[in-house]
DNA sequence: ACCTGAACACCGTTCAAGT
DNA sequence: ACCTGAACACCGTTCAAGT
């Protein structure tokens, strides 16, 4: 059947870029960032180091082309529903990213913050604001506001969606073998231990923290901005 | 004069953690995380690499470490000045964050945003907690919603705070010479250049980002989520 | 107790050589 | 054009040995 090929190539092309891409995907969702090697890479491909290097150039842009990856697809299937409020669409792009986030925990959140820093230019940056900022102008933000308000929410976002990412890196938060029930049990005896004296809130809000839900606790914060944004001058 | 030591120490103590983790902080202020080389460091304070292992554990720990020192003095000189507003005090608190990620840009931000994540039970997180806490209290917000008014108020700071740090790690943003203001120039013609009907939104900023100023824009965002934090029901 | 520095098991990246 | 895999210049960490 395929027996004449049809593109001008030398096809023996055997190994394709978004290959190369969903592998490291793989890779980082089964152990974060120092999961991602090379040689581990090549040899999940079965190739040497080199076919990666001639497709992709370099580990850190494997790593921006596996953010831009995974955050342009989570952007799209959210803008697939149909149009609401202003708020409620910036929920939605809001609770896409949360949702991108947590399921690519190890890793995400800290290429996501660094891709918009180093590179406001590119796709993931332009969509986010565009996005955001469209619903900002509808929100009844005057014009010359658009600017500060969309890098707040952008901003509250950002730091929320970092927080929320379960342990980047390695493991070594004091003990490796702690679920995360466990771990908030640790926290909030750990809180309650504190001198009384000198940390009053901690101790106020310990109650708080046990049984409060990281995502409505992220949709209060919008509701918040939101909130502040309508009495911006 | 000290021919008889005091202590029951073996007396040839010449390296100190005060030491180890001053020089750390020199080499990372230098050249980001990247710099902070275990060999870097013994050679800066002409030892070897056990001597650093034998007071300070680890590499990751002398990053908390160093993070922890950093941070901690920069809350102390904000909390000697006289008492405020709530407020005011907010302010105080989230711009002694910002200066002191400016002038650690390589490498603090996200530095911060791993303890906050990893070690809610240590000093670094209790602290900007409790300090931000109790202006929350005093600003009028009912006691059930302090967890929330505080971690929104904490999570924009550190989102606003990691997005101002000048690109972390390495300096591969397309261009490693490039100053700041090239920087700016060069993603407001990107931003031009889009197309219009697509990114209406990204071209009617272009003119905002130009000339605005980042500690300004922080100061607003800290406004928006207050004014927002006094309608929480 | 405190320090040395060689040794180990890894990295990312390059590049001559093959097809 | 596409791929191989040895080689290079680095890492963090350990550990016997010294004082």
């Amino acid at each position: 059947m395929a027996t004449r090929d049809r593109r001008p190539q030398r096809r023996n092309q055997v190994l394709s870029r978004e290959q190369i891409i969903d592998a490291a995907i793989g890779l980082l969702d089964s152990g974060g960032e120092g999961a991602l090697t090379v040689r581990a890479l090549s040899e999940r491909l079965a190739t040497g180091s080199g076919a990666i290097y001639y497709h992709v150039g370099n580990r850190d842009q494997l790593l921006d082309t596996a953010t831009e990856t995974v955050i342009t697809s989570a952007l799209e299937t959210e803008s697939s529903q149909a149009v609401a409020t202003p708020e409620e669409e910036i929920r939605r792009v809001a609770l896409a990213l949360f949702d991108a986030i947590a399921e690519h925990h190890q890793w995400l959140a800290t290429r996501l913050t660094l891709q918009i820093v180093r590179n406001p230019a590119g796709p993931v940056t332009v969509e986010i604001f565009e996005r955001i900022g469209r619903q900002v102008g509808a929100l009844g933000v005057p014009r010359a506001s658009w600017f500060d308000a969309t890098s707040t929410l952008v901003h509250y976002i950002l730091g929320a969606v970092s927080q929320n990412a379960r342990m980047d890196g390695d493991t070594s938060g004091i003990q490796p073998d702690m679920d995360r029930e466990e771990f908030f049990d640790a926290t909030s005896t750990a809180w309650q231990e504190l001198d009384p004296e000198n940390y009053p809130f901690m101790h106020a809000i310990v109650g708080q923290t046990k049984q409060h839900d990281d995502r409505d606790q992220f949709l209060t914060g919008i509701a918040i901005v939101l909130a502040g944004l309508t009495h911006l001058r």
